[in-house]
DNA sequence: TATATTTTTGCAGGCTCTGCATATTTGCGT
DNA sequence: ACGCAAATATGCAGAGCCTGCAAAAATATA
């Protein structure tokens, strides 16, 4: 099922110590720079100094990263999986929607715990939202590739799906893109949307609602069509 | 109604010498930025030739923008005020998603047709997809001041819609963004995201169907709740 | 151990972006 | 028309971002 495109597509669950090194130095590079952000504001945190405190030459940054800011951004990395994976593994009676809603909120309720890097990162966007703009472009391809996923899962049947990165920005994603219907797209891109709205929305208002609650509200405007909310959102008579 | 923040809340829409000749020295660097990146990518762009093609010092560029990307990302900058205006102005029966439908139409309809910089905008922007998440990120402040507009019309009665160009990242900023509701935020973030889909899907497949398919389409999915389509999405029955 | 492949590193150099001082332009009252 | 005040444009210096290239170090393979 895989295809290999050109040499550089090895295995990126390589189990060598040559996989291993790479994920961990990405990930003393990430958290040095959320780290020094939180400490420091992003703006002034230069690359010479994130490389330090990740114990690596300046020059190996930008042989992770190809800016700066995106070491501020890059904390969710391993999510996207997860959440195609629980996304393949509903069950069959599963609306879409339902599936995805379930499948971002078992990763949001994961990584709400397990990292407390993640307090970290939300603090740093809060403080930058030069960051925020940037940390949305830059899970656009993971929203594709849930897009195919989603596509894979309703039975669209799309024989593209790999598994692996999807070489974004290159002729052959652009052809892949192609192939893909406008209803998973949509789903995904919606679904992206709404985690987005309701994380920015409990940032703001920790202390009116817990988390969870603001997505069921958020998923629940989705599948009611959008239509205008009669009570305020959040009712009392919920309990 | 207006609140005055501080000295640099001039006019927007200053009629004098000064606001018309910043006006268009902006879309003159817009203009040169766009077309030169079409021609010869964005990427082998300098704010040098960016500058000497509109006439002005290289210095002056950073007087308009805060990134050489931002001139390749500024090209609908007036079209969000007037899709809020167009919101404001729908009948009182018409359900918000509708209304918002119908304001986003009407600018599309419009913008398609006369600037003919659209062409080039898109064409860049599919040339490098880096442009494209940022011309995403780029936008949230006009999301931010759609969903305050949603809010207005929708009769939540926000005071706190004033107009004038949102000052994004500051404190101030967030306290007015605190005091949005969830729906019209969710609505003003979604409505974007289907118009991005919209011209993304449509871009790849021109030949397939209009762009006022593809949208309406796009909008009737948001409409059924993101139900899954049981016949293929634009069917051939329409006609 | 020897060889091939991958990754890291240093270095040079161009480009991006900012702060500050200065010159120019515009608004406005006289 | 003239002059003052405010806003804008410009030049310059300097820090920092980012890339290509070639050599060195680390890792895989035989």
């Amino acid at each position: 099922m895989r295809i290999l495109h050109d040499v550089h597509d090895r295995d990126p669950a390589e189990g060598g110590l040559r996989g291993r090194k790479k994920r961990e130095t990405r990930a003393a590079l990430v958290a040095a720079a959320v780290r020094l952000a939180a400490e420091h504001g992003a703006e002034n945190v230069t690359v010479d100094a994130i490389s330090e405190a990740a114990g690596v030459s300046p020059r190996t940054f930008f042989n992770y990263f190809d800016s700066r800011d995106e070491a501020f951004v890059m904390v969710g990395a391993e999510s996207s999986g997860r959440v195609r994976q629980a996304v393949l593994a509903a069950p069959a009676d599963v609306p879409p929607l339902a599936a995805l809603r379930d499948a971002l909120a078992a990763e949001l309720g994961e990584v709400e715990q397990r990292h407390e890097l993640w307090r970290l990162h939300s603090e740093v966007l809060r403080r930058s939202p030069h960051l925020l703009a940037r940390s949305i472009g830059a899970h656009v391809e993971d929203e594709f590739m849930l897009a195919e996923t989603l596509a894979e899962r309703i039975g669209a049947g799309s024989p593209l799906f790999t598994g692996d990165r999807l070489p974004f920005g290159t002729a052959e994603g652009e052809l892949r893109r192609q192939a893909l219907g406008l209803y998973p797209r949509l789903l995904a891109a919606v679904g992206a949307t709404a985690v987005r709205v309701a994380v920015e929305h409990w940032c703001v208002r920790q202390d009116e609602a817990t988390f969870e609650a603001v997505f069921r509200t958020v998923f629940d405007h989705l599948a009611a069509g959008l239509t205008e909310p009669v009570v305020p959102v959040v009712p009392a008579d919920e309990a």
